[in-house]
RNA sequence: GGGCGCUUAGCUCAGUUGGCUAGAGCACUGCCCUUACAAGGCAGGGGUCGGCGGUUCGAGUCCGUCAGCGCCCACCA
């Protein structure tokens, strides 16, 4: 009754308690006293063999090795076409370790080892994506500081010990200072952890987006952009978000839904008339700056080019007409503000109209009055002068309220909201000069050539193609990618200053690439002396970093040392695969292909892998906002690495996946079966035995199952599907233990040829299996073959079925006997007898062709059915078995 | 509003051009300490393939439609 009930209690253990601690109660615990000692083989066990084989301590083990023997060492002689190139996502170590920082990773890495061992070099390099704001907003939160770039640096600084609240203001430098300290330990926890689970990454090819040589890229690539036209800047609307105080790209948009409500507000005509406008932000009405409506809406015809004046500010506003006024939406008509929504921009782009903005960088409304307002307007909006926008909201309510402009009650809905991917508040919408890079939302031909881009690429699966294009598809602006943050790559331009000290913009002074990275703001440009910074008629620095995206677009040039070392750039560029996870497509896919389509002419690589999504236990997406991201550590050091990637790799791909302890054990139990049935396999010689001796039938036929079964397994990985490779294995192997092991055991006991013909047939296919399994059990594999060869299993060769072919022969052999000796075991099952009981007699019917099979195995037959004796007979295919009587 | 994916046993999932009686593992039930493995083995019960309609000699598979779930996109008035 004690039988795995600890466990038992693990599986129903919630979620919030899978920590460290909750798991930690010994699994079987009850189990493992009761347990008897194993016997000894009886046969000479030269080979160094345990005699109770375990998979504790093989990840410590073999890491350490792999890492000595340089295992996964890139061998950078092979040219090209020897090579297998992967684009690693370099994760934001500044993120939180979750079950995904697995599940994408350990199917990457089968991949990786099933090409290297089918005879590729494997190019596997890991890189840490530690630029941009999250890395910011961790070391602000870690450390409890905020960087103010008028503070002077302080080379003694100490980061307090706890954070501080309020915060400690600390200068850029030391604040930069800090994004270093941290990320080098955030990397160290990803590198554990990939260690652990036993990616095969060299790492010595490790890389990080803000050091020296990926700034160098960086700013390399945005350089060529400019010079060819391909960046640009523009003072323009952008979405802003006012607490990180940037702008932020389309991609890194969300919509929330949001609770509002719709205020209908009236403007007066001429002649007093009052025209009804719905809208969800009536703090704006102080920057409308006209009324619009369909153009074949009947109701306003009228009113197109007449005046209307707003109520409480008294501005009079055109009423225009836009094929975008939704004659459904609200009254049907609406104010035009700049910029409440980006439809606003695009009405105040189109139609030309004035900018009348109120809301600032930081969100709240301009303290003085804008020049537009007078008399009772610029009364009403002292009102509002320095408040959020959501207090002047509640305000703006009260005084149309009071002064009778409100009609009838709010009326309370839900509406989507855009908000940036990592913010808090909503985004506003504010004018600033940014830079751009283009990527076909304002120009067809390069929008079709990026769609083309997308339909060149192999997308695995086949129609995660279809975000892509609909990505691209739907692009409604170029790609923002100045940011006015801290810690990243600098963009690497200064402007003159005029006499007045106006910045010149569209004239940007570049540094020489031979001089890349440079920080505008400490370094000069050429001709210049940094006394001049500043001054009228000297420079001023870009303030602005690059978008952590603007990088990471990069990681094949900076991967593959693009600009430093062209040699092993023509060896792994292109890359073959790119894997990466589905959300990140209209980011991190689509501006690599930007980048590469701009720089070289081509894609990055030929294949997109695109991993699923990981679900907790209840299939629910995991998120930090629901608080179910489960960390993958306690799991690795509970179940083992094994478990945890027999898990990923049972993930199909593309498929979402829920994390679900009961597949981690089945891996588990597989890769202890495989150490038994290796150390049975192993043990009746202490050296190979010639395949050569392979001559019994049942022996052959065994084998050519399995030479299907590697041709199965070869097929799924050539398509990138490790799930089917592994089940191909996986249902052969146990199979293979579970019939052709005990047919065979009582002659591999034996002595002479007969013998022989078992040892070798159980070895030769042990050491398929093995292969076959590497990619998903590295540490198992690896434990094994080296109980009984030279060098790691990673780097042999991957079985090939026809290598197999000479030891080979009739299939049905082993099927037929198996479905013989099944007959019989049902009949000791039903008679509640012990396997080993004796039959007196078994009794096959069937043609001829299936007796010829059985007959052909019949000495393993009765061993294996404990049968005194088979009779035959021609008839429809049966078994009878008769047992000895006790 | 548009798009993509999913729906098969109690659970997690296979089912590749339509073809014998729909499979696996887990879970469940019974039996078995068997000289690789009791952290194991052997055997068994369990499904009208989300609903409806159509094509076909034949549909889990193809077509149409509806429903539910998940994700992505969309101009927030």
């Amino acid at each position: 009754a004690t039988l795995c009930s600890a466990n038992e209690k693990a599986r129903r253990t919630p979620l919030s308690a899978l920590h460290p601690v909750g798991l930690s109660a010994t699994l079987c615990s009850a189990n493992e006293k009761a347990r008897p000692t194993p016997l000894p083989l009886p046969v000479h066990m030269a080979r160094d063999i345990p005699e109770k084989p375990s998979l504790e301590g093989l990840e410590a083990k073999w890491d350490a090795r792999w890492e000595q023997d340089g295992t996964y060492r890139f061998d950078r002689s092979k040219t090209r076409d020897q090579i297998f190139a992967i684009d690693t996502p370099p994760p934001t170590v500044s993120g939180s370790l979750h079950m995904g920082s697995v599940f994408g990773y350990v199917q990457t890495d089968a991949h990786a080892r099933y090409r290297r061992m089918s005879g590729k070099e494997v190019f596997y390099p890991m890189g840490w994506d530690d630029n941009g704001l999250p890395t910011e907003r961790r070391v602000q939160n870690y450390y409890g500081v905020r960087c103010d770039p008028n503070i002077a640096y302080d080379p003694d600084f100490t980061p307090p010990e706890t954070a501080y609240d309020p915060p400690v203001q600390v200068s850029r430098r030391n604040f930069i200072d800090l994004c270093h300290v941290l990320t080098a330990e955030d990397e160290k926890v990803f590198e554990d952890l990939w260690r652990a689970i036993g990616l095969s990454v060299d790492w010595s090819l490790t890389y990080a987006t803000i050091d020296h040589h990926s700034r160098r890229i960086s700013q390399k690539a945005f350089l060529r952009n400019l010079a060819r036209g391909e960046a640009y800047s523009a003072e323009a609307p952008v979405l802003w978000d006012v607490d990180f105080q940037t702008a932020v790209a389309q991609a890194e948009l969300e919509d929330r839904e949001k609770a509002g409500a719709y205020y209908k507000i009236a403007f007066r005509k001429a002649d007093g008339e009052p025209v009804y406008i719905d809208t969800t932000r009536p703090e704006l009405i102080c920057s409308c700056v006209a009324l619009v409506a369909h153009p074949d809406d009947e109701r306003y015809q009228g009113l197109i080019g007449e005046k209307v004046t707003s109520p409480l500010f008294g501005v009079e506003l055109p009423v225009v007409a836009h094929d975008l006024a939704d004659p459904e939406k609200g009254t049907g008509i609406a104010m035009i503000c700049t910029f409440g929504d980006t439809t606003d921009v695009t009405w105040w782009r189109e139609l030309d109209l004035p900018t009348r903005a109120v809301i600032q960088h930081d969100g709240r409304f301009h303290e003085e009055t804008p020049e537009w307002l007078s008399g009772e307007g610029a009364d009403t909006y002292s009102e509002l002068a320095g408040l959020f926008p959501n207090q002047a909201r509640r305000k703006m309510a009260e005084m149309l309220e009071e002064a009778g402009a409100l009609d009838g009650e709010p009326r309370e809905i839900t509406h989507p909201v855009k908000f940036y991917e990592k913010g808090d508040r909503p985004l506003e919408i504010v004018t600033s000069r940014q830079w751009y890079i283009r990527n076909g939302a304002r120009d067809d031909e390069l929008r079709n050539d990026l769609l083309a881009r997308g339909e060149e690429l192999h997308w695995v699966p086949e129609h995660m193609g279809v975000r892509y294009k609909h990505w691209v598809d739907g692009l409604n602006s170029d790609w923002l990618i100045s940011r006015q943050r801290f810690f990243g790559v600098p963009i690497p331009l200064w402007y003159r200053l005029d006499s007045s000290g106006e910045p010149d913009y569209e004239n940007p002074l570049a540094p020489d690439e031979a001089d890349l990275p440079i920080d505008p703001s400490s370094h000069v440009p050429a001709g210049y002396e940094e006394s001049q910074r500043g001054k009228p008629g000297g420079f001023v620095g870009d303030p602005d970093i690059m978008d952590t995206w603007a990088t990471s677009s990069l990681t094949p040039q900076i991967a593959g040392h693009w600009d430093d070392d062209p040699d092993l750039w023509a060896r792994v560029f292109p890359m073959d695969i790119r894997p990466q996870g589905p959300d990140i497509i209209r980011t991190w896919l689509f501006s690599t292909t930007v980048r590469s389509h701009f720089e070289h002419g081509r894609l990055p690589w030929d294949t997109a892998t695109i991993n699923g999504w990981i679900l907790d236990p209840d299939r629910k997406k995991m998120s930090k906002s629901i608080g179910n991201v489960v960390t993958p550590m306690p799991f690795v050091e509970e179940y083992g690495a094994e478990a945890v990637r027999y898990w990923a790799c049972k993930g199909r791909p593309g498929a979402d996946t829920a994390i679900d302890f009961g597949i981690m054990k089945i891996g588990r139990r597989l890769a202890i079966k495989i150490l038994n049935a290796a150390r049975f396999a192993l043990g009746f010689t202490d050296s190979d035995v010639d395949p050569a001796a392979i001559n019994e039938d049942i022996d052959k036929s065994m084998l050519a199952g399995l030479s299907a079964t590697v041709e199965e397994a070869t097929k799924a990985f050539e398509e990138y599907d490790y799930t089917r490779a592994l089940e191909a294995a996986e249902s052969s192997f146990w199979g293979w233990t579970d019939d052709y092991v005990e047919l065979v055991k009582a002659r591999a006991y034996g002595e002479g040829a007969q013998a022989a013909s078992a040892h070798a047939a159980l070895q030769l296919a042990l050491g398929v299996y093995l292969r076959l399994f590497a990619p998903f059990l590295p540490y198992t594999t690896e434990e094994v073959w080296s109980w009984w060869k030279e060098g790691s299993i990673h780097r042999m060769p991957w079985p090939d079925e026809t290598q197999l072919a000479t030891h080979t022969g009739e299939p049905a052999v082993l099927s037929k006997t198996s479905e013989v000796l099944a007959a019989v075991r049902r009949t000791k099952s039903d008679a509640s007898v012990s396997m080993r009981a004796e039959v007196e007699r078994v009794s096959v019917t069937g043609d001829s062709s299936d007796i010829d099979l059985i007959r052909a195995a019949e000495a393993d037959l009765k061993a294996a059915a404990r049968a005194a004796s088979i009779e035959y007979a021609e008839g429809e295919f049966g078994v009878v078995a008769v047992l000895t009587a006790q």
